[in-house]
DNA sequence: TCTGGGGTCCTAGGACCC
DNA sequence: TCTGGGGTCCTAGGACCC
């Protein structure tokens, strides 16, 4: 079922800053304005205008990037000054709007139907947030308004560099048809070759095909949400971001051989500081992730489930070590290039009361279902907390008689 | 052309329960 | 001995996004 209320305006921002961390290291050194500015010198994490000119794009191979562009000024990314420039950014955004949802660490959309009378009409409200921007963070930033959310990330695309660009409703269609399928939200390049090979070379392509033809090339979740797209129906309001579901980190490994300690002291360090950002953020999940990526750019999963959520360092490296031994084979085979930890089904309960059930039934869990895991760390945890010396695992599993098991108090 | 680091969502099969 | 349908959870992989 589409969503039919029409509303006649275009209400919808879609705020997206330029080439962000390049253009963070331009404005805080004036020698690299003006001039192409890498940062991230094994891979392209951003690239300046001035860079991008020379057919250098985000996600690229350093080396591929200096070849295209051998004058370019490679800079080591500064993620803490990134971070406080987003926040300064989203402040802009929070007073422009009451309703925000943030996209990812330099886009957003804001919904400002009903703003009217305070703060005037939204191409009036998107042409004063880039000048705020600009005035008061120093950053370019390019505004995209459509009656939509997809849209309205079209029309910022679109209008970049610095730009803002404004889709009536009566010039959508126009405006959505002859875009190339590329540029639908959520059509990668598998889909997009997909697409291609059925003679689907733009979006008026896609609109010709029936919701059943596409469901039937591209499964029916994405086909459906093509469909709808290629129609201008996108009913999606815009809504305050959830919060995120998983913590992770990883590391590239290069392609040299790695003896298992290297590897353990990778994912030793990887655990630490996913755990730290979990304590950090008073977050604990329950499904511990181990990523791997061999030579041949083939990619592993491995997960355990635990049975209640932690952050225990102590805990999630045991988990992460028994999911790697299970791999190993493969691993000696294929060449590890990178290793990555994280930590999903999050919850942010308060720990406190959850402690000792938790402890007492992970250890119930790590003995009679997975006898692999580590109970070490358990008994560590409950000998500190409740000053028992003298517990052992069968007495921690309520298998052995001896000290009382501790109950919890209240 | 060679590929970093952080995420999200979807699919599909199997286990298990009622 | 043979056996339905629905729901939830877990695992692994894949596509996609910035």
């Amino acid at each position: 079922m589409f969503v039919s209320a029409r509303p006649s305006e275009a209400t919808i921002l879609h705020a997206d800053l330029d080439a962000f961390f390049a253009s963070v290291e331009q404005r805080d050194d004036p020698a690299l304005r003006g001039r192409p500015v890498l940062v991230g010198g094994g891979v392209v994490l951003a690239a300046s205008y001035e860079a991008r000119a020379y057919g250098v794009r985000g996600a690229m191979g350093g080396a591929q990037a200096r070849r295209l562009c051998p004058h370019a000024v490679i800079v080591p990314p500064r993620m803490s000054a990134y971070a406080e420039a987003s926040k300064a950014v989203f402040d802009v955004f929070d007073r422009t709007s009451p309703h925000v949802e943030g996209l990812s660490i330099d886009e957003a959309f804001l919904e400002v139907s009903g703003l009217r009378n305070i703060a005037g009409s939204p191409t009036d409200i998107a042409a004063r947030l880039r000048r705020e921007v600009r005035e008061r963070v120093g950053l370019p930033i390019t505004v995209g308004v459509a009656r939509t959310k997809f849209l309205a990330k079209v029309a910022s695309g679109v209008a970049k560099p610095d730009g803002l660009l404004v889709v009536e409703p009566d010039a959508e269609l126009d405006f959505l048809h002859r875009l190339s399928v590329g540029k639908l939200w959520g059509v990668g390049p598998v889909t997009e070759a997909r697409l291609r090979d059925r003679g689907m070379h733009t979006v008026g392509d896609v609109a010709r095909y029936s919701e059943a033809a596409l469901t039937a090339l591209l499964g029916t979740t994405t086909g459906r949400h093509l469909h709808r797209l290629a129609h201008n129906h996108d009913p999606r309001p815009v809504l305050r971001r959830k919060r995120r579901g998983s913590i992770g980190a990883q590391r590239a490994l290069g392609r040299t051989p790695k003896t298992s300690d290297d590897i353990d002291a990778a994912l030793t360090g990887l655990v630490e500081r996913v755990c730290r950002r979990m304590r950090r953020a008073d977050r604990r999940g329950r499904t511990v992730v181990l990523r791997l990526r061999f030579d041949d750019y083939t990619r592993a999963t491995r997960s355990h489930t635990l049975a209640a959520p932690t952050a225990r360092t102590s805990l999630v490296l045991a988990t992460v070590r028994h999911l790697l031994r299970e791999v190993m084979p493969r691993v000696d085979r294929q060449g590890l290039t990178l290793i990555g930890v994280a930590v999903a089904n999050l919850s942010d309960e308060a720990s406190a009361q959850l402690e000792l059930p938790f402890w007492n039934a992970e250890a119930r869990t790590c003995a009679d279902t997975h006898s692999w895991v580590d109970v070490d760390p358990v008994l560590d945890h409950v000998r500190e907390r409740f000053g028992v010396e003298a517990i052992t695992r069968g007495t921690l599993l309520g298998r052995s008689p001896g000290v009382a098991m501790p109950t919890l108090p209240d």
